[in-house]
DNA sequence: AAAAGTAATTATGAATTCAATATTCCTTTG
DNA sequence: CAAAGGAATATTGAATTCATAATTACTTTT
């Protein structure tokens, strides 16, 4: 079963909308000119507004009848609400993957594994969050379920701006770090309940509520219009 | 054939395609015919097709480049896979309820209980059920997750139509009313752990996934090219 | 008659046009 | 001078039109 990839217009346009929501082009809370993405992606607003109504169902933007469409604004509740769910979903990919996961892949995410903490060692935060990440895509890629993987990705794309500012205390990462031992251990022992329990408790999103308390905007309204 | 002149057209049109795909009057795996529609809603194919779009998001249609659009096909494991991720999310609502319920709240839902055990004891199975949905969606309003509650929204959205195919044997319907005594009393505690346990392993979901095992298409493609 | 190729038809993808609603800017009035 | 009112402008919502790809129907050939 080969994945239908699809190159319609309307997609494309979607994708890099949400880079430019991503990569904080388009300030949270800003109005959305339609005539100002067509000239800049060249096409016309047929598939340019079929892709602010795709993004609207991703919860990336919201559209205001009438008035055009506005980036989301994350507040601190709405990223802890998407974390708490991210975080339940890892729990699920857990249990699920100890069913199905293969020796070979458990393997593979062992390599990781070692590779992670070698990063660790070292105090190298990128490349440690780089390998950590495929970590956790590998386990949800175990849990052979395509509907969870499709909303797990969705959750992801949401709050991927804030991921910016992600900061490590010592103390945070070495418990981080520590999970992740419990975690391998429960894998190889394909411990479906344990794995789980380790996954939602994990600190990682927590971590990031926790620091992101004083970096997100709460309250104040710039160029925003309440409905 | 009633013409929709409201605001948010597509909006309409996509909830309205969704009856349809719920109802069964669109079949899984049918084409869905732009123009056929367009006479059925009495609109343009503009919003139309924004309406497609968003259901694809949704998860309810599928679109195929160039040829058009047709309504997903439920294969088993996509429902299992989907009733795993609804058994996931309702333990996180039922956690996160026992953190934020009221006492006013609680006493709503037992009232509710009361009414369902009521139903319980006469067999009068379709009252049950509707109690029973007011009961889970209660415990998920108390969550108090936004996007966890849209998730879940969707989910459900996504499997409605195999529903109408419910059966319950005996056994079944009284393991499950002892889940939801087990429940209750975990959330008069408000023992977040206890009642996220019980609602992740609520038998419910796989009665259902058990029950349709013979019910859902797996295979056999009629109107349905490959690609 | 079956298969292959080609023209005719239909359906989809995208741009344009028309209609409505909102916004801006200016004038008027208290 | 501030607030209110009202054109003028800009923006969005939806229908229509144009272009292109897919499907069907019809030949032609073997």
């Amino acid at each position: 079963m080969t994945k239908i990839l699809q190159r319609n217009l309307y997609r494309e346009v979607a994708d890099r909308i949400g880079d430019l929501i991503e990569h904080g082009e388009l300030s949270p809370g800003e109005r959305i000119s339609e005539k100002q993405l067509c000239d800049r992606f060249g096409v016309s607003r047929t598939p340019l507004r079929e892709a602010l109504k795709v993004l609207a169902t991703e919860g990336l933007i919201e559209l205001l009848p009438n008035r055009g469409a506005r980036v989301v604004r994350l507040t601190l509740k709405n990223v802890k609400d998407t974390y708490d769910l991210m975080a339940a979903l890892e729990g699920l990919s857990g249990e699920l993957a100890c069913q199905y996961i293969s020796d070979a892949e458990i393997a593979a995410i062992r390599q990781l594994h070692n590779t992670m903490l070698e990063h660790y060692r070292n105090r190298d935060l990128m490349p440690y969050f780089q390998v950590n990440r495929q970590i956790h895509e590998s386990i949800l890629a175990a849990s052979n379920n395509d509907v969870l993987q499709e909303m797990y990705s969705n959750l992801s794309q949401r709050v991927k701006r804030v991921r910016y500012s992600k900061k490590m205390t010592e103390r945070y990462w070495s418990q981080a770090v520590k999970d992740h031992e419990n975690m391998m251990a429960a894998l190889e022992k394909r411990d479906s309940q344990l794995l789980g329990q380790i996954l939602r408790d994990h600190l990682c999103n927590k971590i990031e509520v926790a620091t992101l308390a004083g970096v997100i905007d709460t309250e104040d309204d710039k160029n925003v219009a309440n409905s």
